[in-house]
DNA sequence: ACTCCGATTGTT
DNA sequence: ACAATCGGAGTA
């Protein structure tokens, strides 16, 4: 169990980063995007790491988050053990998906029941949530689609190019 | 069928 | 700076 600290927003097929911008659209590994919300987009990086979003869009609009950070409440033995004993703070997507044993297997898993979970935080001062580009996209690298809180552990790094306030 | 390469991470 | 590692996506 832990908060989420860090995501990224993919839009839809109208945003060159996201993985719903195919030519044919909806594919085979992108289809739960274009699905309702409130379920699990899971899918592989570099033939070695898992990926978790959260589809946020209504359903057809192909938009997702990607769950980038995570600081641990509890639970941490566990997670440690996923990581095969190395630190259970989650920090980027695939480690983040070692530590809570998200795999293929949660392809299109709805977040409301077992064995994994997404339920409301608590509110953060404007302060406390920092924006900036997201991470490792090659196109439309610049748009401020990244949100984490400052100071988290789970956040993977602290760029430069940071700023406050709601995206232009 | 075949090539290219990625919303990453760990090592050199 | 580069390797690990593989299936999706695009081309044919």
């Amino acid at each position: 169990m832990g908060v989420i600290v860090e995501t990224e927003a993919y839009g839809g097929p109208e945003d060159p980063a996201s993985h719903a911008a195919t030519v044919s659209g909806r594919t085979k590994r992108n289809a739960v995007m274009f699905g309702p919300s409130g379920y699990a987009y899971v899918y592989r990086i570099y033939g070695i790491h898992w990926c978790m979003n959260v589809v946020t869009g209504l359903d057809g609009q192909a938009q997702a988050v990607l769950i980038r950070g995570l600081d641990p409440l509890d639970g941490e033995d566990v997670m440690r053990e996923r990581r095969g004993g190395r630190d259970p703070i989650a920090t980027g997507p695939g480690r983040l998906s070692q530590a809570i044993g998200v795999t293929g297997a949660l392809q299109g898993h709805r977040l409301t029941s077992p064995p994994l979970t997404l339920e409301p935080g608590w509110p953060l001062s404007e302060q406390a949530i920092r924006i900036s580009g997201r991470i490792g996209v090659r196109t439309a690298a610049d748009r401020p689609y990244r949100f984490y809180v400052h100071g988290a552990r789970g956040v993977s790094r602290h760029p430069v190019n940071c700023y406050r306030g709601p995206p232009a």
